[in-house]
RNA sequence: GGGCCGGUAGCUCAGCCUGGUUGGAGCGUUCGGCUGAUAACCGAAAGGUCGAGAGUUCAAAUCUCUCCCGGCCCA
């Protein structure tokens, strides 16, 4: 006999399953090989079809960390997956360049406080210069991310917002706006910090820390209601300055209101907090005389206080609604009178409510936040400084009706901690309203593949607000307005060339930013007065929202757009599926979304279900992670753990269990192929499954294993298309630890457990079942692991076969066989597993150990059952270590007796015989003797397949030592070796013992 | 305050759409067994008021309503 596996044959694949050593190698290759960018060169020639796809660019102002991960590794996965399926995917980068993280970043970098302070010390050309480097640093940090995960996009094809031609193309989707009317400027309520002399982005107000307690005036008043002598609208407010910028009140119009008469006055308020305000204000002698439904206040002037100190707003008073009371929904009836009022121009609820009636905004304040002369008497006070005078004056006219202290939460500046104002400030508008039917009617057509999302920015876009899109920032796309400073007309450019072309004075236009392109003045159309550019830059969202059209040239973008398939965080569906969808509509023209297919995934969380934070310190950056971690266990541990739309608490503990354990078990599957077909010779061009069939050597398992492989492909693929990636996971994960290793291995792995020649046939065909399974069932996980498929395809696949292609993703994506399906002898397998799972139950309640051999089974079931173990008995005998099997539909009493042991599961009943006889109690000890010694051998260091000189047993007691003898051959061939030796005492033999136990007796081994 | 999602074994998750034997899997625990591909594997046991309550129904983890808790988005 020879040595079956040479000693270094198996040196590539290790005794264990390392990810992490078979990830760097992978890297390697694919980097020499250049794979990712020949796999794209190859399917753009070579493809079944063409999938659009536009890549939603990360901000490049932090570093990714695992819920980034998420949406790339789903991203890589369809990508992968589609390519193999013979698509082309044009899965090129694109990175987020602009915009106030960024600038904020550079500004704590710089040292500066504020943007006055910035345009002072810094100056606009070299901050843009180091928001530049900045980007450059986290760019860095993502292309790294990008190859530890294995994702293969195509960065060489990154667009990058901040580009003069990704601009250009940009400013096209705002001239094709203009053109529609859907431009324009209005007003937009935005949170002001008065210490930072800039506004704020709804972000940083929700910034951790954000909101602190604070102290505030908490302050009741009363605006009389006009022509009515004695009636008052009784009023809380927490910020009294507002009341100089009042012009209306608003109530719940289904809300019951109450007139409550006080010191002979009637107070209007909300009939639910009569007690409890009264309460607070001390009044005890109070009377509810009317309540009436809030509707029916609708339209009811009032007095506003001021008009003699502010004649602007005499001016308003004059208007329709303007200080009358309105009906609006959102007014809370929970807390204070249930009266409030709408200062449009400082809340955002007011100013819509503002908007809706065209009532008109009135912002008497300057750019640091003081009021103007429109504010009359209050020119010149700082905003929150006015209310101690507001409070003076409501005082002088009887109108205070208490004031004191409150202590709040209140939103400040993450930076300063100054108190937040919101403020109306002029800024420029797509006015997505006009459009909104059509953008409702996009978004339903959009498959999200779960309907949570879908319902969620359906609900969104619904509410059509219109989009204010500029920003009074630096480092952004600049807004391609001019407007002429004699006429006031108005102008959009859309390209570097018009510039150039319009300029009314040459300027060096080095980019299509601040502060170049403020110095280009054009010449006006209508009068020839010189047009300056408004100061704005875009909203970021607008830039990525672009991408479609921005990011392609003319001919791609016929080609890739309306895009496939997009996967993004649940947080984009006011985000960037937003605004893609926005600037597609207006586009086009059409109600039509850039995407065909949205994927939303859920948030990450930690292990505990936390919100992951800084603060906290449980975010989990990628990196890090994967300095440490395997890529391929991660990458299957986020898409085998939980539905994409869930969010996901992530655990790195938890990926070194079960997704390990999958891993490593498709490895070690591998590695066991490897050797025996490395040893026998087989070759799969020759050895194809049509040679089987030819040979006749296919056996039951075989088939069944075939047959159970065509199912999974179709319900993996079928998974895969649903987006439901942990189903998809879980026929992986099953079809290799139940299909394969527990089931399959286990039936055929005595078949190879020879190197007879006369049966190389079987053996070969087992390599070639094994070879069709594992090489189909590496493909399939290449979309979810690419490293460890990669691996085997190198180390397994290509080496027993150099013709293959030379990457597992240049391979075919399986498809299903009906020829090799089978699902009667799937539903017979199933018996038969059944069968020998209920003899090991028998076998346990009668303690009898696996190993030893029993003389007989019965199984008593329907003819169904019987049919189907007959076919399999073979099996069935060495899996349930019977002598024989007898089929019976029914038993009777003679079987009740302490002799059987039963064990019964649907109808199906499984009696065993427990009595032993001599030569089966021989054969049992032999093979408990047996286990041992080959533990024995592997603890010694010898190879599977080395053949030993002896094996020596010593102080059997002489029973064991009768009933053993007739087995002793047997037990030579099982352990591999050329002899078996009993001796009486150890002291025969001078060699080195070891004890062990069987059945509580004391027995030694040696090996020689 | 509004919208959406989740709450099932000690832990992580299926099952719910379309109601129907005794509610599942993996991990963990205990006992036993098995093992020359596998940090595996097999059997058994312990472990559940299916978040709470009400309703519909012959029948509810599943459908309806209310509430509680957690998360996200918005205000």
């Amino acid at each position: 006999m020879t040595v079956k596996f040479k000693a270094n044959s198996d040196k590539w694949l290790t005794t264990d399953y390392r990810p992490r050593q078979v990830e760097e190698e992978i890297r390697g290759f694919w980097e020499q090989n250049r794979v990712l960018q020949r796999l794209m060169e190859k399917r753009e020639k070579e493809n079944i079809g063409v999938l659009g796809y536009v890549e939603g660019p990360p901000t490049l102002n932090g570093v990714p960390h695992i819920a980034h991960a998420r949406g790339r590794v789903m991203k890589d996965l369809r990508y992968r997956w589609k390519t193999m399926q013979g698509y082309f995917v044009p899965f090129w980068a694109g990175w987020d360049c602009q915009g106030l993280p960024v600038e904020l970043e550079v500004e704590r970098a710089l040292g500066v406080k504020n943007k006055r302070e910035l345009l002072e010390r810094v100056g606009e050309e070299r901050f843009i210069e180091e928001c530049k480097k900045t980007i450059m640093r986290y760019y860095r940090e993502w292309v790294e991310a990008d190859r530890k995960l294995g994702i293969f996009i195509n960065h060489e094809k990154a667009y990058w917002t901040y580009l003069d031609e990704y601009i250009e193309r940009e400013w096209r989707y705002l001239k094709r706006a203009w053109e529609q009317g859907l431009l324009g400027e209005g007003y937009y309520v935005v949170a002001y910090c008065p210490g930072c002399q800039t506004s704020l982005s709804s972000a940083e107000v929700g910034y951790e820390g954000a909101y602190q307690e604070v102290e505030d005036p908490s302050l009741y008043f009363k605006f009389k209601a006009a022509h009515s002598g004695n009636e008052y609208f009784l009023i809380w407010t927490t910020m009294p300055f507002t009341i100089i910028t009042d012009t209306m009140i608003a109530v719940h119009p289904e809300a019951e209101y109450a007139k409550v008469m006080v010191k002979g006055e009637k107070w209007i308020m909300v009939k639910q907090r009569v007690e409890p305000v009264m309460q607070e204000l001390g009044i005890t002698n109070y009377e509810v005389v009317e309540t009436v439904l809030g509707k029916t206040l609708e339209g009811v002037k009032y007095e506003f206080p001021f008009k003699d100190l502010i004649p602007k707003q005499a001016e308003l008073d004059e208007l329709p609604l303007v200080h009358t009371v309105v009906c609006e929904d959102f007014v809370d009836v929970e807390t204070a009178t249930g009266v409030v009022h709408l200062s449009p121009g400082n809340g955002e609820e007011d100013f819509w409510a503002a908007q809706k009636r065209k009532v008109p905004v009135y912002v008497p304040f300057d750019d640091e936040c003081r009021f103007t002369s429109e504010a009359g008497a209050f020119e010149g006070i700082f905003a929150r400084d006015a209310d101690e005078k507001v409070i003076e004056e409501l005082r002088k006219r009887g109108l205070l009706v208490s004031v004191k202290p409150i202590r709040h939460e209140y939103p400040t500046c993450w930076r300063s901690h100054h108190k937040l104002i919101w403020l109306a400030r002029r800024e420029y508008f797509l006015w997505t309203d006009k459009i909104n039917d059509k953008v409702v009617a996009a978004a339903e057509k959009v498959n999200t593949f779960y309907q949570a999302p879908k319902s969620r920015f359906l609900a969104f876009l619904k509410e059509g607000k219109p989009w204010c899109i500029s920003r009074e920032r630096i480092w952004g796309a600049p807004l391609p307005v001019w407007v002429c400073q004699k006429c006031g007309a108005k102008t959009v450019v859309d390209s570097k060339k018009e510039l150039l072309e319009r300029m009314a004075s040459p300027v060096d236009l080095k980019e299509l930013h601040k502060p170049w392109i403020d110095r280009v003045m054009l010449k006006c159309e209508k009068c020839g007065g010189l047009m300056k550019r408004e100061p704005f830059v875009l909203d970021t969202w607008h830039n990525s929202g672009a991408s479609p059209y921005a990011r392609f040239t003319d001919e791609e973008f016929e080609k890739y757009v309306p895009v496939d398939f997009l996967v993004e965080g649940i947080d984009q569906t006011r985000g960037w599926a937003n605004s893609l969808l926005l600037e597609h509509v207006i586009l086009t023209g059409k109600a039509e979304a850039p995407y065909k297919a949205f994927l939303f995934y859920g948030l990450v969380l930690d292990e505990k279900g936390q919100k992951m934070s800084k603060s906290l310190g449980n975010a989990v950056l990628v990196n890090p992670l994967l300095e440490k971690e395997s890529a391929d266990l991660c990458r299957f541990y986020i898409l085998w753990k939980c539905s994409p739309v869930d969010s996901m608490n992530f655990d790195v503990k938890e990926l070194n269990r079960r997704p390990y354990q999958v891993l490593s078990t498709l490895y070690h599957l591998n590695r066991f192929f490897m050797q025996n077909a490395q040893y026998d010779n087989f070759n799969p061009e020759k050895h194809s499954l049509e040679w089987v069939e030819k040979q006749g050597e296919l056996k039951l398992p075989d088939r069944w294993l075939l047959s159970k492989l065509q199912k999974a492909i179709e319900e993996y693929t079928a998974r895969l298309e649903k987006c439901e990636f942990n189903f998809a996971m879980a026929v992986l994960e099953n079809f290799v630890v139940e299909t394969v290793s527990r089931v399959y291995v286990p039936m055929i792995r005595k078949d190879l457990w020879s190197d007879d020649p006369e049966t190389l046939n079987r053996r070969l065909t087992v390599y070639s079942v094994l070879w069709h399974t594992l090489k189909t069932l590496t493909l399939m996980f290449n979309p979810a692991t690419p490293f460890l498929s990669e691996f085997l395809y190198q180390h397994v696949y290509r080496k027993l076969d150099p013709k293959l292609p030379e990457s597992v993703n240049f391979e075919k994506w399986p498809k299903p066989d009906p020829k090799l399906r089978d699902e009667k002898l799937e539903e017979e397998f199933d018996m038969l597993l059944k069968c020998v799972s209920l003899v090991y139950s028998a076998r346990q309640s009668a303690r009898l150990k696996r190993r030893w051999p029993l003389s007989k089974a019965i199984v008593v079931a329907q003819p169904n059952v019987h049919e189907a173990l007959k076919k399999a008995e073979d099996f069935f005998l060495e899996l349930a270590n019977v002598k024989k099997v007898e089929y019976r539909e029914n038993v009777g009493e003679e079987f009740s007796s302490d002799r059987w042991s039963v064990a019964s599961e649907d109808n199906v009943t499984v009696y065993l015989d427990t009595y032993r006889s001599e030569n089966l109690v021989g054969e049992g000890l032999m093979r408990d003797l047996a286990r041992r010694v080959q533990s024995l051998r592997k603890e010694l260091g010898f190879m599977p397949t080395d053949i030993l000189n002896a094996v020596h047993i010593a102080e059997l007691d002489p029973k064991q030592a009768r009933l053993i003898k007739g087995f002793l051959d047997t037990m030579a061939e099982l352990v591999r070796t050329r002899k078996v030796h009993l001796h009486e005492k150890r002291e025969e033999l001078n060699v080195e013992w070891h004890e062990y136990a069987v059945d509580g007796k004391k027995v030694y081994i040696a090996i020689t």
